[in-house]
Order: C-alpha cells, then structure tokens, then sequence
DNA sequence: GAGTGGTCTAGACCACAGA
DNA sequence: CTGTGGTCTAGACCACTCT
C-alpha cells in the first residue's frame, strides 16, 4: 500500500486510495474492506486517521461500516434505487412503489448524434435502446426510453431480460455501479404515441424527466428520458 | 452547560446542544461560537469529542469553520439561496441567474383551508400573499405567489419591501432561518391568466412547482407556488 | 475469546488570522 | 505573539459478531 507523497493530508489520500480500488474493480460491492487496523498498519499510520478516511466514505453512501463485522462496499439494494434514485411519488404523498413494466422494445443500434454527446461515445458506436411503460398501482403512469451503450452491456438487448429496478442488473451482472444521476425536468404536451400508451388524451400536460447516469469514476453509462403522467403523480425533491 | 445525561453518546449530546441553542436563537446566523476548546472545557470532556459534533454540524451546514478564526452559525448568503435552494436552469445549461421581479400584489388575507394545512396555522389565522413574476434574463419566465403567516412576518405585508431573495430578508429582519425545502414538480396547462404574465399561448405546457419551507428547529413557515415556463427553463436535480 | 467497529482521551505539532 | 481550527498519534475501553 502505497500512497502519492506530499499531497494533502493523510486521511484525504487514505480515502482517495481506497476510492481509486473501487473504481478500478478491485473491491466490488459487497465485497469486505480489510479491518482498520490493517489498512492502519499497512499505510504505516494510526487507526484514527484511517477511520477519518472512510467516515468520508460512510457520509458519500460509498461503503458501509458494520460493527463487529467490519467495512463493506455499498450495494445497490431495490431500497436503495426505489428511494434514493427514484422521485415520483404520488400526489397524495404515497410512497414510492415498486413498479411493474411492460417492455414495448429492446435492440441494438447504432448510437445516434444525441446519444454521442450524452455517452461520450465514438461516431458508429452502438447503443442498447429499451422502451418500456411502467405502472405504478396497476396503472401506466410512466413511457420511458433507456439508452446505454452495448459495450459495456454486452449481451443485454438479446437476453430479453429487462427487470424494472434496472441498477441492481448493471451491478450484478455487468460489473457497473450507478453512482450518481443528474436529471433535468420541464413540462410538455403529450404526444399521440404518448397518450396512447399512457392512456391519457393528446395534449395532456406531461412531466419529461430526462437523466444522465454515471459511475463513480465519472463514466457516462446511461441516457434515459422518462415521460410522466402527471395527473397523479409528482415530482418530488427534499433540499437540506 | 449540561448535558441531558446518559442519553447515547458524548458527541451527539453536545450536537444536540448546540443545535438547540441555534434553535431557540441564542446563538444567530452570523455570530461565533465558543472555540472548541472552551467549549470542550465547559463540557468536561476532550477537544476531540467536540470537534466530532462540530464535524457534524459542519456536515449539515448548520456552521462554518475558519481556520486561525473561529466556527460561525452559517448565513443565508444570495450564493446559498441561488445556487442551493434554486433549480430552475436554462436549457442551454446555463447557470442559475440572479432574477429580478415584478410584484404584481403584496397583501394581508385570512388564511384559506389550503394555507391552514401546510403553515400549521390557526383557524382564522392570517397570512402575507405576495404575487409577483420573477424575470431571468430579462424575460418573464416564472410566476410565483408566496404565503407565509403574518403572525412570523410582522409589517412585511405593509412595508412593500419584497426582494428577489426572500430568504435573507427572512433571516436578517425577522430572525428566520429557512433550514429545508420539499418541492413537489408537476406538469400544468397555462390558463389564461398565466398565459398573460408569462406572455405565452393558454394551454402551453408549465412547470408547476409547489415548495414547502421549513426553519430549522422543523416549524413550516412558507408555501410557495410557481409555475414556470418550460420552453428555455428546466428544473434540475443531482443525486449522489 | 478473538476480531471488528465505536467512543473518548491527552497530547503533539502545523497552518492560519489578527493584534 | 496568541488563539483559532486542522491533522495525527497511541492508547484505552466499550459494544457487537462470530467461532
């Protein structure tokens, strides 16, 4: 274990190692980080410094500190996509409920002008394209269209399968963890497709939700622009 | 100073301490705290313990640390209130812009049934209804009424003094700290009126963004509803 | 009992601000 | 120069999990 010298404090560097592993795969969610005390001994420094180092990490939800047990790399749990990712909630304040989907389609093409700019791809890459409705409470509510690029996602437009917490499936079977989503909101009419599949009139007042995902190393891996019945449901953001 | 005793551990008591202070206004936005070590002093206990809480509080942006100074209960800077609390954006990605307004009424009223619910009112209880349209870059974009109860904001109504940032106002001539934000985001029609303000087409698509704001010790003290036109405007949110 | 994280101490030294 | 926060150490003891 060795750390860059002279840059900043210690605990800063000790964190920024362990970060650096976990995005380079080495530890994996799930995965148990060596004890304190060993890190300690192996940067050649006290156990406090290394216990400020993943404080750090503790408040960024990036592992997870079990006492008696030891420290494990954050997994992506439905808890945690339903809660933390997921903001549209009922207008009667109902909690966020898992969804069902229905897949309208799912295949392979080549990554378009918009997908280029949004993924950080090469001209001619191809992308994995999913259009699905989701239902809350057994009824459509949400046409959403997932784009991510097929490189990293080797094998998904074929298999079919699709689930509807779609972050635990990147983790799990594609080694690529969702660590941070910006998304941008604004209002629009429906569309004739749109209404249809959301069972709504034309010209319906819509809530467009688009996002842009990436890894904790900062690595674009997902576009996905969500169309919201918004008759029922809201938006909902908490600032502190 | 004392410490409720044996309830959890050292460092939270004396967060809790100090959040209190903050709370009940011995301690305002602005003013110093104790150095942590008189304040460790006081409590009997080491500096490090109180550092710990002071991290907390520092986590939470309850204070703000200077080095070689002092620790300071945090201000609502025009920083703060444009880049925390305020989501609206442009499309082109442009960064929050200070807006300007015109007030279109300031008034007292007897709070409606709605305003009861949400300010945790009194029945019969009045309110301070400001209506105005906040411009960004020159261009009315959102329309916004503003309910707070009169009891907090005492000749506010009267003075006519409304600024485009609330929130210091609160805080510097009324002693209130806007501490949390829920927002809920719909999609709505314009009616005719808003159509007028906005200077848009009836029946274009608007953000509707309804806000409920709360001081720090949890007491709700303002209802805000804007709508905002979504052509250039967008509501934006990142989530780590 | 051994090993983990959780709390707390007492003290050292550094970096910075201000008189 | 003094006082502040910022970093780091070495060690103590507690609470918890697992064998």
């Amino acid at each position: 274990m060795n750390v860059t010298p002279g840059r900043g404090p210690l605990y800063r560097q000790i964190r920024e190692w362990i970060v650096a592993r976990i995005v380079h795969g080495d530890w994996r969610p799930g995965d148990i980080l060596p004890s304190e005390i060993n890190l300690a001994a192996g940067f050649g420094v006290s156990q406090g410094t290394v216990r400020k180092a993943v404080d750090a990490l503790v408040a960024e939800n990036l592992v997870i500190r079990h006492q008696g047990k030891g420290t494990y790399v954050a997994v992506h749990t439905p808890h945690r996509e339903l809660f933390h990712f997921f903001h549209v909630l009922g207008r009667d304040g109902a909690k966020p409920q898992p969804t069902t989907s229905q897949l309208i389609s799912c295949r392979q093409r080549r990554a378009e002008k918009e997908d280029l700019g949004c993924l950080h791809l090469r001209p001619n890459a191809r992308v994995v394209d999913i259009f699905r409705v989701r239902n809350l409470r057994d009824r459509p509510v949400i046409l959403e269209r997932v784009i991510v690029p097929s490189k990293l996602f080797q094998g998904l437009a074929e298999s079919g399968d699709v689930p509807n917490e779609l972050y635990q499936l990147f983790e799990k079977t594609y080694g690529v963890t969702i660590h941070k989503v910006v998304e941008e909101i604004s209002a629009e009419l429906a569309t004739v497709e749109t209404a249809r599949y959301l069972d709504i009139k034309p010209g319906a007042p819509i809530l467009a939700i688009e996002r842009r995902a990436e890894t904790l190393g900062g690595m674009p891996v997902e576009f996905r622009r969500s169309l919201c019945d918004s008759r029922d449901y809201i938006y909902s953001n908490e600032i502190v």
